[in-house]
DNA sequence: TCTCTTGTTGGATT
DNA sequence: AAATCCAACAAGAG
């Protein structure tokens, strides 16, 4: 599932494959997919450059010439392929950009959950998902203290509060499971009952887990791969998500899983103490 | 064959 | 306002 290493290894991709790339024709064979007007996404897109390729957390924008950008969230399944336009259509492609020189950049997405949509480069950060989140997960922008201030407010359970996208971006559940483990939390410890110690702590993990699985090319559990339909290697670092009923790696405790927040989540019974 | 599970976001409901 | 629930989908497991 694509969260914000995920994302970033596919941006990485994208720019190394289609960066500068001109885009001559769009087409939309499951318009759903398209926030807006799908004809008017089509015809808008037409003789565009793309310019830049940006993350904000887990969305993609790529900056296209004339002061337009493109918008995509991947959800669950989405994922981004350059192909040459005479490779055969794979099954679930559902918007095809053809660029100049033959090659096509193709959205494809089992689940049909992706949405993307068109707005002027100047209110990129303002869409709706995208205005409402949270710092992105670097020393230099997530501030310890503001995360710290802000979790004290927050009654519902920490893993809760991790995915909702406002206290920092680009956390799903893998990694909210797996931050948890690394710093002893409960998932389902009230957000308010942290000390500044543990959401210290936890921030501290958030940062380095994420570079980390950014580094190995995100985390492959089901279906991700990135543009270059390569897998990501961080699922043999994972501690805690998909290890029900496995030893827990540091006390030996069986893995649980159990739903908070309507999410499967994975935790040790023993070292992550509820409090 | 049917049911359950999978995860992200946004909108509706409480 | 904040918390909670559900829909948007497809596929694989049992």
């Amino acid at each position: 599932m694509p969260e914000l290493p995920e994302v970033e290894t596919v941006r990485r991709g994208l720019e190394k494959m289609v960066l500068g790339a001109t885009i001559e024709h769009v087409e939309a064979l499951y318009p759903k997919i398209i926030n807006g007007d799908p004809k008017k996404f089509c015809c808008l897109l037409k003789e565009r450059r793309i310019l830049s390729i940006d993350r904000r957390g887990k969305y993609l924008i790529f900056n296209l010439s004339g002061e337009l950008s493109l918008i995509s969230h991947l959800r669950m399944e989405g994922k981004y392929f350059v192909k040459l336009s005479s490779d055969p259509l794979e099954k679930h492609t559902h918007i095809v950009f053809s660029l100049q020189g033959g090659r096509q950049l193709r959205y494809n997405d089992v689940r049909k959950f992706g949405r993307m949509e068109l707005v002027p480069t100047s209110h990129k950060y303002e869409v709706p998902g995208i205005k409402k989140l949270g710092p992105e997960p670097t020393s230099a922008s997530f501030d310890a203290v503001a995360f710290y201030q802000h979790l004290n407010k927050k009654k519902k359970a920490i893993k809760t509060a991790l995915l909702d996208q406002t206290l920092v971006a680009g956390l799903g559940n893998i990694y909210a499971d797996e931050v948890l483990w690394l710093s002893h939390i409960h998932p389902e410890t009230p957000a308010c009952h942290l000390d500044k110690e543990e959401a210290v702590q936890l921030h501290d993990y958030i940062i380095m887990e994420l570079a980390k699985a950014t580094k190995a090319g995100g985390t492959t559990i089901r279906t991700y791969t990135d543009a270059f339909q390569h897998l990501g290697s961080f699922q043999f670092d994972l501690h805690v998500y998909g290890k029900k009923g496995k030893p827990c790696e540091r006390c030996g405790a069986s893995i649980e899983k159990i739903v908070v927040g309507q999410r499967g989540t994975h935790f040790c019974p023993v070292c992550q103490k509820v409090k």
